[in-house]
DNA sequence: CGCGTTTGACCCGCGC
DNA sequence: GCGCGGGTCAAACGCG
């Protein structure tokens, strides 16, 4: 397993995407109908001391994406927790700052594209292969992944984009039922808001 | 030998 | 009903 340190990773090229439920029109993404997409800052981006931060109060304040320059583990990690712990709603067409607005969650799928010379990217979770399929209108196959964690049934597309092939888009699908096996994070607590936040992860020793 | 990857076959939904 | 495309299965294969 690489260390995210040692991978190329662009984390101020980094977009997010909410994707439509399954039962609704479109291809997401591809067609230009996710939802909500937003760049990270131009900052210096040190990931090696994340920046504190409440996911949930992103998706209600439309501000600069901090956790842009963060790792994808970390980034990750807290995404899947302000959608499974909140009301947020992912909706096709929505912008950030309406999204405290909807309805309870219709779907559980994030989109990451990323630049990075490399497709596979360790975000903490062991991941096993299962299909590659061609796509069409793109000359570069998708692979699929699920997660080898019994009982988990997160899955996760990744290809890379047709028009630039130095960006890889990673699909999220489902939400973890388990922690990272080889992360550990930190949490502390902001008295004045009384909000918890990850104050910070390290990779297992373990793992 | 066990585990993960590869890859062709199969399934299913959708549009015509 | 048929063809197409996306997603999944599972046997074969490779590697440590």
């Amino acid at each position: 397993m690489a260390a995210v340190g040692e991978l190329q990773l662009h984390y101020s090229d980094m977009d997010l995407y909410f994707m439509p439920h399954e039962n609704s029109s479109g291809s997401g993404y591809e067609s230009g109908s996710a939802s909500s997409s937003f760049s990270g800052p131009t900052g210096d981006g040190n990931s090696d001391n994340p920046i504190p931060f409440d996911l949930s109060e992103y998706f209600r304040d439309e501000v600069s994406m901090h956790s842009s320059f963060l790792p994808p583990p970390y980034m990750d990690n807290c995404l899947f927790q302000a959608i499974q712990s909140s009301d947020i709603n992912l909706p096709v067409g929505g912008s950030v700052s309406r999204i405290a607005e909807m309805d309870k969650p219709r779907t559980e799928r994030i989109a990451f594209r990323m630049k990075s010379v490399v497709e596979i990217i360790d975000d903490g979770f062991k991941w096993r292969k299962y299909g590659k399929k061609s796509v069409k209108n793109s000359p570069n196959p998708r692979n699929y992944y699920k997660c080898s964690t019994e009982g988990c049934s997160v899955k996760k597309r990744v290809e890379r984009e047709k028009d630039d092939p130095s960006y890889v888009i990673t699909t999220y699908e489902g939400i973890h039922n388990h922690v990272s096996p080889s992360m550990v994070y930190y949490t502390s607590h902001d008295a004045e808001s009384g909000q918890y936040y990850v104050s910070g992860y390290q990779i297992s020793p373990g793992s």
